[in-house]
DNA sequence: CTTGGAATGTCAACAAGGCTGACTTAAAGT
DNA sequence: ACTTTAAGTCAGCCTTGTTGACATTCCAAG
């Protein structure tokens, strides 16, 4: 490893992208894709009291309406601790709603209130304008290529938490 | 704006692939992807007293030896008292060497030292083997069309720094 | 040559948002 | 009755962003 083209020339086709030098430029790009993917949200939510956490919760609650605190843990990938500063925040703030659970009363269900649904509206709509732009710009042909090399680059556990809301999402 | 297909049938061609849902996956594919992109080398950093930030910093080091901290504060997109911070500690564990520069002598030029390289080489080791396990199971086709989209998502001056980092690389 | 402004880098202090650990409360299961 | 599970809280830590104040160096105008 470490120079050149390590994984090039073991077989008989070309396997030219799948050199260092290749997956380095993926690497960056990705580094550096992310960053303006984050970018127009971060604007928005810094006028308020608000960060890049808020965002996510918000998101995945209007994605899958009365969630569990528990599986919004799971789609998040944080603790229960640092999920808890956020959500309380957004319940004070009158844009997230919870509800005490009707078969299972210890759970809590998460609602986005109608405040919640216009930040949520705002947000989402200047992170799709970018996303727009770019797919736009790029094909459908791209797009498709895009969206598998992330799934192949997402741990096991996410590709199912991400294939799930895909499914529930049609 | 808000629910279905804002942006379909804007044309004759089918524009299927610009509709909310396919850019919220998009969305999403990008939110669950850089989680697993940075899982491995968050992994070996967390045994050590260092960070996301350490290795970013040990990364465009390594790529541009030499260059200096305002330069590598515009790749970066953080404050220079933040990248300060991180180089400091990076310095005084002997990872980085920061010298003076000969022109202009309030520049910082900075180097990795041997066990930078080391380190450097552990970090994106693991980073390129998702990579290219993702690259792999993807095809090269896929992979064209990745690296499309991520450019036409970057800020404009995030895509020179991306390009000239590019072309000085090969 | 000097002096003021601009550029570069450093130090200090603060905030957001991760984390762990210990604990409570309420409800469900067994 | 006892244990387990879901949720929440409090305390304290770490990383990594931020601003503000400051030192050093360079350069250009007077």
């Amino acid at each position: 490893m470490s120079d050149g083209r390590s994984s090039a020339a073991s077989s008989g086709e070309s396997l030219l992208f799948l050199t260092d030098e290749q997956l380095r430029q993926g690497i960056e790009a990705m580094f550096f894709a992310y960053r303006g993917f984050t970018a127009d949200p971060d604007r928005i939510l810094s006028d308020m009291a608000y960060g890049r956490a808020h965002h996510r919760a918000v998101h995945f609650i209007n994605r899958a309406p009365g969630t569990t605190v528990n599986n919004l843990l799971n789609i998040l990938g944080v603790t229960k601790q640092s999920l808890n500063r956020v959500l309380r925040t957004l319940i004070a703030d009158g844009l997230v709603e919870s509800r005490v659970g009707r078969l299972d009363k210890r759970e809590r269900h998460l609602h986005l209130t109608e405040d919640g649904r216009v930040l949520e509206g705002r947000l989402s709509d200047a992170q799709r304008a970018r996303m727009r732009a770019a797919f736009r710009d790029a094909g459908p042909e791209a797009v498709s290529g895009f969206r598998t090399v992330l799934e192949a680059m997402m741990d096991s556990e996410m590709r199912r938490a991400y294939t799930k809301l895909k499914e529930n999402g049609v």
